[in-house]
DNA sequence: ATATTAAATGCAACTATGTTGCAATACTAA
DNA sequence: TTAGTATTGCAACATAGTTGCATTTAATAT
């Protein structure tokens, strides 16, 4: 069965860099949630626990980033959206993003697909599609 | 001859609102332009003529964007960018984001596909793909 | 041309997201 | 257990963008 919390802390530990409860309650958070949640809905969520400071949870979610373990968009309300990492997520990006209730989701499965060559001397290193529209709630 | 000021207002006195100097010269800028720009940027091509203020000239961005003279992008630095609109750009996104430099170039000849389907009852209004990577001055 | 009126502008103050410097604390390894 | 370094908390800051309201200006009617 599925603990968060005890997966997270493996994934930590495994990496070799400092374990810290507050490291580990975010990446649980995040492995929890299936979608891109912003710095609010995490504070919110850490809401009973001794609460981590605002500045330590940007500086835990930009390790987490850094690590891999984590990525971040920004959304059309410009922000950041942080969502656990699956093999699948890595390096393929797309997402939903709903234009009444700015709610992120992450699409996983699609296959972004860019056609015409890159002007001369530009190097892509990564594709991000970003699909606008309304959500099943909002539509 | 292309004169950026002469035909930005023709665009906007076609629509039928108010053709104020504001949006005249906003307009023209971005149409001179080719590519997406900042307000900031905006704001230095601005310099020599008397301002606008800072807040006019959102307001006005925000003008020329409802009426479909321009769209806006917010990359990685969560800061609008702006660019005219011109017949192919209209509908279709795709953007190029400079990961060390900020710069943000549009690549109006893209064809963006996205194979999977949204989940079930999401609506999609407009697709955007962001390539990220090094331009040309930076790789 | 002048007056009228609604829309656009300028100003000041504000909000919100995210950052930086530094002192206090906690994790790890010896 | 202790030492040393990384992480945390706090306060202050930076910046992009917004809001309310008084003033000005573009379009319209006289």
């Amino acid at each position: 069965m599925f603990n968060p919390q005890k997966q997270a802390e493996e994934m930590i530990r495994r990496c070799g860099e400092r374990v810290t409860t507050g490291r580990i309650q975010v990446l649980a958070i995040l492995l929890a949630e299936q979608r891109a949640v912003t710095h609010h809905e995490i504070e919110k969520r850490l809401s009973d626990k001794p609460r981590l400071n605002r500045v330590t949870l940007y500086r835990v979610l930009e390790w987490l980033n850094e690590k891999c373990f984590v990525h971040k968009v920004v959304g059309d309300d410009r922000i950041w959206h942080f969502r656990a990492n699956s093999p699948t997520t890595y390096h393929q990006h797309a997402h939903f993003e709903c234009m009444r209730c700015t709610r992120v989701v992450c699409l996983d499965d699609m296959k972004a697909e860019y056609d015409s060559p890159l002007p001369a001397g530009y190097q892509s290193r990564e594709i991000e599609l970003r699909v606008k529209g309304l959500c099943a709630e909002c539509a």
